[in-house]
DNA sequence: CGGGTTATTGAGGGGCGTCAACAACCGTGG
DNA sequence: CCACGGTTGTTGACGCCCCTCAATAACCCG
């Protein structure tokens, strides 16, 4: 990882993230603080179980956060895309409960817990704006796991793949996007196996929702893929 | 449900829940606000998708969170224990993420969201449990998540039963408990079916982990069942 | 005591995990 | 440029786990 210069104030990610609503003197006093550091695909930002001390927001590219299961078995919670807040502690005891690694090039802002703490009273819409973050991702990991158990495979799997579409923001129609996540990485976002991945991106394509050759993506039918997973 | 008058200084939940370092000014504020009400075994407390304007706390029984998902089907993210916090919004615009019902005669703290702030501002720790608490939860339905992907029927109702037995504060050895969750609860708390449960409870039976006839309860062996949830 | 709900147990079948063989892809080095 | 080994993706066969359906038993409340 190497540090970079971008400024709070002009940055892309601003709107989605918790400095929405910030005004100009405390984005001045964020980004006095702030450090900005870049990761290849692969590369570990975050370890579960670590120590960190501050908070980590995406500035550009996907990343995935995952734990650790049974038998060693990675699952993936979630893809995290710019302006999301992929790690957060206020104090240095507290440990991370999920590992972040960039799927694409990846940069990621990081500030103190300290320095966060002052920005924070230069700021109060932060404060609500981090709880507000915390109450979503509680709402979505709940929505999240309801889907995992009562899907099946077939449904998780299409389901999966709007997620994906999703961050990765593929638009419908024949553009293949190449996308860095593996079939075993797709299938530990639905807790099966790369086999049935590949299986049923297969029926997928021979049904027209998508087309996939290795990496490459394209979704040729939104609607259906919708309907397939029930919603 | 009726109102009920039970004092915040002397509340048994108190030093399990967000007041635990108020000092008794502060106490006796949030004492002045907050409402109690009781409810019996299936009232429902909370709707999912209904608005509410302020926090709600267990005192006393045990409920369940729940959301309805695909074809009607309820899944039961958690149980619900004194001293926890089961609903909270900062204003009357969002909705709640999930049903709260109550599964044991239970009485509920609830104080509006405008008090609540007013009350945070004498005890500043307040916000910083409530934050603990997000996070907290967090990290527990996402350990729950992975479980509920990764492991077999048998290991999660293992898994389901370790986490009622908790919450009913179930001591090993051969003491029968009443239990008002039914089969069919039991399996929406890990997405199997209510037939599924019975068989499983039932080998566990023969196995001699536990002691079960119908909802009289009894864990005879908790390092067995440990075992079984894979952990 | 009788009707309705809940629990138990068994039989049958399908979804999906496992294993294995093969193809495609990629970076490296000759 | 091709050869080559390693990784990743694809596809099929097999078998087990678990969902579904159904029949019976146990329980609860009036």
């Amino acid at each position: 990882m190497k540090p970079l210069n971008i400024s709070c104030l002009n940055c892309n990610a601003k709107d989605c993230s918790i400095l929405r609503n910030c005004p100009t003197e405390a984005l001045q006093f964020f980004d006095s603080k702030k450090y900005c550091m870049r990761y290849v695909p692969g590369q570990s930002i975050i370890r579960e179980g670590s120590r960190i001390d501050g908070v980590y927001v995406i500035y550009e590219g996907i990343v995935k956060l995952h734990v650790k299961g049974r038998l060693g078995r990675d699952f993936i919670l979630r893809l995290g895309k710019p302006g999301e807040i992929v790690g957060h502690t206020d104090d240095q005891f507290q440990k991370q409960s999920s590992s972040v690694t960039a799927v694409e090039p990846t940069t990621v802002c990081f500030i103190e817990h300290t320095d966060f703490e002052s920005g924070m009273k230069k700021c109060p819409s932060v404060q609500r704006e981090l709880m507000s973050v915390f109450k979503n991702e509680l709402k979505n990991i709940g929505n999240r796991t309801i889907q995992l158990v009562q899907m099946n495979v077939r449904e998780k799997i299409a389901d999966a793949l709007l997620h994906i579409a999703e961050v990765y923001k593929l638009k419908e129609g024949k553009n293949p996007v190449e996308i860095s996540l593996s079939r075993q990485e797709i299938s530990d976002m639905t807790g099966t196996t790369k086999e049935q991945v590949s299986k049923i991106i297969s029926e997928f394509r021979t049904d027209g929702f998508i087309d996939a050759h290795g990496k490459k993506i394209s979704i040729l039918n939104y609607a259906k893929l919708k309907a397939v997973a029930g919603g």
